[in-house]
RNA sequence: CGGGGCGUGGCGCAGCCUGGUAGCGCGCUUGUUUUGGGUACAAGAGGCCGCCGGUUCGAGUCCGGCCGCCCCGACCA
């Protein structure tokens, strides 16, 4: 993209409305612009962003053999009468009449109607196992909706569902779903530690969250600090194999973590004094298991191997797309700006042309636009070069090719590397094959 | 929802107490200048002063109501 013909509009002071680093500098960077209260509008880098974190979503979903799909924003209040949570929800639904006056809302999940389409469509225990998902928009009215996309009313939300035969396949379900988001988190470069968590409004009896630490975090939270030194990844663990599985959930799950909602003080006191920690963390994902509590208030049986019919054991899995854009900025920034993991920056690299109008830079930098194409955001406005290194270190780039009229002369061009503030000079294709590694 | 605060060019703010032709910095446009970390100078453009009503000869300023936004708390798959 040219960064001339984008609207990609920085700001150069604070807005005053911004209180957390990363909703000032999801408004500074233009990533985002307010429309209303927790209501926010994305703009093309935001949306880029957007876009970037859930493709990883997606794909280790996908991995972990979940099924995409796409359910309505909005429902019908009837399928919020079958499970009893029309009246329960209380005033966080959105409620909206059409103009026959019918009762519909904005979804705040989809519990109710995965269930009743699985309802329509699956007779038979062996149509189970099954994970589905959707990335959403939901809508949640919060009381008091802050800190920019991290509570906003509006989020984009990956929910899935898993249907099992038995609670034997629904807690592999659910460990299946705690392996594909620890692989999920680690690839949007942030770490996020399983936390025993509070089930809330949607019920049942286990339950995770996934917290990035940040002293910004909403949530207290309580955990071994041998959390810091162990491997989250689960890079080697195959989906398929129960063994392995359950030895990465007990790796998961064995050391001390809790919110405080689930904080047990007893627990606390047999981890070692110098390993307990006591922080925020910034929840950026859920998972539950909570057997067949809709199954069976929505009517939803299938026939098993003898005849008898049973209603399928359910878990739900929740991963905050748009909550997540900004907890990693949260967890990645200095104060000049962002300092985007590869995976999810809007652009890889920045082509800074530090002397627009000079034949042999404008000449390099086209090169460079051309070879690496639409990863890469090219300023070429007529700005100073001051400007254009404050806007890129603010927008956060992994990557800088810095060009200017001293090099360009002699085909060279710096590369600044945006975590580590490294420079090198270096040719074209040198920088390139860096940049794209 | 309880408590507190704020709404004035795109952004950040002053002006309001003590009513009298709307200001500053940044940004924007044009020109000159400068050119490797937000250059300097000059000339410009841009404002239902959140909305409605009241008081007054006259309201950004005083009074009432409403709306919006922010902060603390409670709440929050």
């Amino acid at each position: 993209m040219r960064l001339s013909r984008s609207l990609i509009p920085t700001l150069k002071e604070n807005p005053a409305e911004a209180q957390i680093a990363s909703h000032r500098l999801m408004l500074r960077a233009g990533l985002i612009r307010q429309q209303a209260a927790g209501i926010y509008a994305w703009l093309p880098a935001g949306q880029r962003v957007l876009r970037n974190i859930a493709q990883i979503v997606r794909e280790e979903q996908d991995r972990a053999g979940a099924q995409e799909m796409l359910m309505p924003t909005i429902q019908s209040a009837e399928l919020w009468r079958e499970s009893r949570r029309y009246d329960a929800y209380g005033p966080e639904m959105l409620r909206i009449a059409d103009r026959h006056d019918r009762e519909l809302l904005y979804g705040p999940t989809n519990e109710e109607m995965i269930t009743a389409i699985m309802r329509e469509n699956v007779q038979s225990y062996r149509d189970l196992p099954q994970i589905l998902y959707h990335i959403q928009w939901k809508f949640r009215d919060e009381m008091r909706p802050r800190f920019g996309v991290l509570r906003g009313r509006e989020f984009l939300m990956k929910d899935g569902y898993s249907f099992d035969f038995n609670y034997e396949g629904a807690v592999t379900s659910y460990r299946r779903m705690m392996l594909a988001y620890m692989r999920t988190f680690r690839r949007l470069g942030v770490r996020a530690i399983p936390m025993r968590a509070d089930t809330g409004p949607i019920g049942g009896d286990l339950s995770h969250e996934f917290h990035i630490l940040a002293s910004t975090g909403e949530s207290a939270v309580f955990y071994d600090a041998a959390f810091e030194a162990i491997d989250l990844r689960g890079e080697q663990v195959s989906y398929d194999d129960s063994a392995e599985l359950d030895a990465f959930f007990a790796h998961m799950t064995t050391l001390y973590a809790a919110t405080d909602e689930k904080h047990d003080t007893e627990a606390w006191k047999a981890v070692p004094e110098l390993r307990r920690r006591e922080g925020r963390g910034i929840e950026v994902g859920q998972i539950f298991y909570f057997g067949s509590k809709y199954t069976k208030a929505m009517g939803f049986s299938v026939v098993g191997p003898d005849g008898a019919r049973i209603h399928p054991e359910m878990g739900s899995y929740g991963i905050g797309v748009s909550r997540l854009a900004g907890a990693i900025i949260e967890a990645n920034h200095d104060s000049a700006g962002i300092i985007w993991p590869a995976a999810v920056a809007p652009f890889r690299v920045a082509i800074v042309n530090l002397r627009q109008g000079d034949a042999e830079t404008d000449a390099l930098c086209e090169l460079a636009y051309a070879k690496i194409g639409d990863s890469a955001l090219y300023d070429d406005r007529h700005e100073r070069a001051g400007m254009k290194f404050a806007d890129a270190d603010l927008m956060g780039h992994p990557w800088q090719l810095i060009v200017g009229p001293r090099g360009a002369a002699r085909g060279r061009l710096e590369l600044k590397e945006r975590c580590s503030n490294e420079r090198l000079e270096l040719a074209l294709e040198d920088a390139l094959t860096k940049v794209m590694a």
